[in-house]
DNA sequence: TGAAATGTTGGGGCG
DNA sequence: ACGCCCCAACATTTC
């Protein structure tokens, strides 16, 4: 393949991944700078934005249903921007480096410009195309901007990564804050020459036949362009009290910013200087800070991913139970505040991270199912999947992980059921068939009275599920499990 | 960013 | 008045 049928005006290559933004994107701003810089010889770079579906990569992990939600109207909205800024989005589908070679010899490509990401599988297609723009002549610029703070910045005195957030927070804030975010451009130089696109439909990334992400569209606005007001709701209110107020599940006490972090609808560093000033901004950062954490052990450690974090749970056994991981799944254990959580998440695309917790200490302690089983759930079903915060999160839930809650720590879903959505309010909301039990029953049906729940209207066994398991009796079984291990060592 | 078991203390009922 | 017991309420430890 030779260069006959290459247009000749040179062309600055933006490829756009989970950055899906044009406010504070260095890529995009470097590209700009070149094209200014190159102006005056009458053929300036102009910018071609790219998206690449990659379904095919290696070592990839590809996004879930929600997520693909998200995208797609994330996507659809970048496209929108761009074509104000006098631009267009140009969309391609298959393995990112065959993608970008083959637009390489279409066209007069100079420089290739994107964020950089931590994951592994992301540097191998970012070092495969490093090599071919090496052979090809071509300017590749990985650009950072996914993290606050270096991984290779944070260290411990002796030089090895940090295992223990605190130390690690401590060390990232005593760090050089992060600069100001980049403003976003006034104008974006598009090429006189698009290249074939292909459509968003065509891609069909939102549920067809049982359209399960019907009420998403009441909840969630995806896109750059709506986060100013979701964030702007969260500072004038909730971030003052975020602290205490985070904790509990009927009160919009947190920021619902995770999916627009997470497809990079807004930068990590422009949230970050949104909060800042703000009162309670620095317990709100110190959750950015967990994030940090994640992607950091997962750039150090990337086999956590699949493995235990901690050797000792590779011999670990865990119990394999459709009728259980399904119960859980579709919220039906029997346990209230899971099965509220669980349809929550089913119903919205998120759940509340106390919540998270809890389901997650369920299903790995009270249920023993692999932790791996969750986490393709949570991967599946939430808009703000992130593979970093997915794998740091059932790590630490599961008690495998680094810093992770120990495995003996086991989360009663009754106790906190009562702790945090005392009146009910949380569970009623998704479990209606429960809306009429009293508040002292509500957090486990099972143990009521006979009476209690015929007043209620509630039939065990048919209008809401009898406990799956006893909590006393399967709580007693994991800790043995765990004593197992440590014996075995 | 637990929960349960176990230990300690101190007030009140009561013989 | 005193010792004894019971048992909240709180603290500590154990898992």
């Amino acid at each position: 393949m030779s260069a006959k049928n290459k247009s000749s005006e040179p062309i600055t290559l933006l490829w756009f991944r989970r950055d899906l933004r044009i406010s504070d994107h260095a890529p995009l701003n470097a590209a700009l700078k070149k094209y200014k810089e190159t102006k005056h010889k009458e053929k300036g770079a102009t910018i071609l934005p790219l998206y690449v579906l990659d379904n095919h990569s290696p070592n990839i992990t590809k996004y879930g249903g929600a997520s693909l939600w998200w995208l797609h109207h994330s996507l659809g909205n970048l496209s929108k921007s761009l074509e104000q800024k006098g631009s267009k989005l140009l969309l391609r589908s298959g393995p990112a480096v065959d993608v970008i070679r083959e637009l390489i010899s279409e066209l007069n490509v100079e420089n290739l410009y994107f964020h950089h990401s931590v994951l592994s599988g992301e540097a191998d297609i970012e070092n495969e195309l490093a090599k071919l723009c090496q052979e090809k002549n071509i300017e590749c610029k990985r650009f950072k901007g996914e993290l606050l703070f270096e991984p290779k910045n944070i260290a411990t005195a002796s030089g090895t990564p940090y295992k223990v957030f605190t130390p690690f927070w401590r060390t990232c804030l005593s760090q050089k804050r992060p600069s100001k975010p980049i403003a976003p451009p006034k104008a974006i130089p598009g090429p006189k020459h698009f290249p074939k696109t292909e459509t968003l439909e065509s891609w069909k990334l939102l549920p067809a036949k049982p359209n399960w992400a019907a009420q998403f569209s009441q909840l969630w606005q995806p896109g750059e362009e709506h986060v100013s007001d979701v964030l702007d709701v969260f500072l004038k209110g909730p971030i003052a009290s975020y602290k205490k107020m985070r904790d509990y599940p009927s009160i919009k006490g947190t920021s619902k910013i995770s999916p627009y972090l997470a497809f990079g609808n807004i930068s990590i560093r422009e949230l970050w200087h949104k909060v800042e000033g703000h009162e309670g901004a620095d317990f709100y950062q110190r959750e950015l800070g967990w994030r940090e954490f994640c992607y950091h052990l997962i750039s150090h450690w990337p086999e956590i991913i699949e493995e235990p974090f901690q050797d000792k749970f590779k011999n670990f056994t865990w119990e394999e139970n459709e009728e259980f991981l399904k119960a859980w799944q579709q919220g039906k254990t029997g346990y209230p505040i899971i099965d509220a959580a669980m349809r929550q998440l089913w119903q919205t695309g998120w759940m509340h991270n106390r919540l998270r917790m809890v389901v997650g200490s369920f299903l790995v302690k009270n249920l023993r199912l692999h932790w791996h089983h969750g986490a393709a759930w949570f991967w599946d079903t939430l808009l703000d999947a992130d593979l970093a915060n997915n794998t740091g999160g059932w790590q630490w839930v599961a008690g495998t992980g680094a810093d992770a809650a120990p495995y003996f720590r086991i989360f009663n879903p009754v106790t906190q059921s009562e702790k945090f959505d005392k009146e009910g309010k949380f569970i009623r909301e998704f479990i209606p068939e429960l809306s009429n039990m009293p508040n002292k029953f509500i957090h486990n049906p099972t143990a009521a009275p006979k009476d209690v729940l015929k007043e209620a209207g509630v039939t065990l066994g048919e209008t809401y599920p009898d406990a799956i398991v006893d909590l006393k009796t399967s709580r007693q079984v994991a800790l043995d499990a765990y004593t197992n291990l440590q014996n075995s060592e």
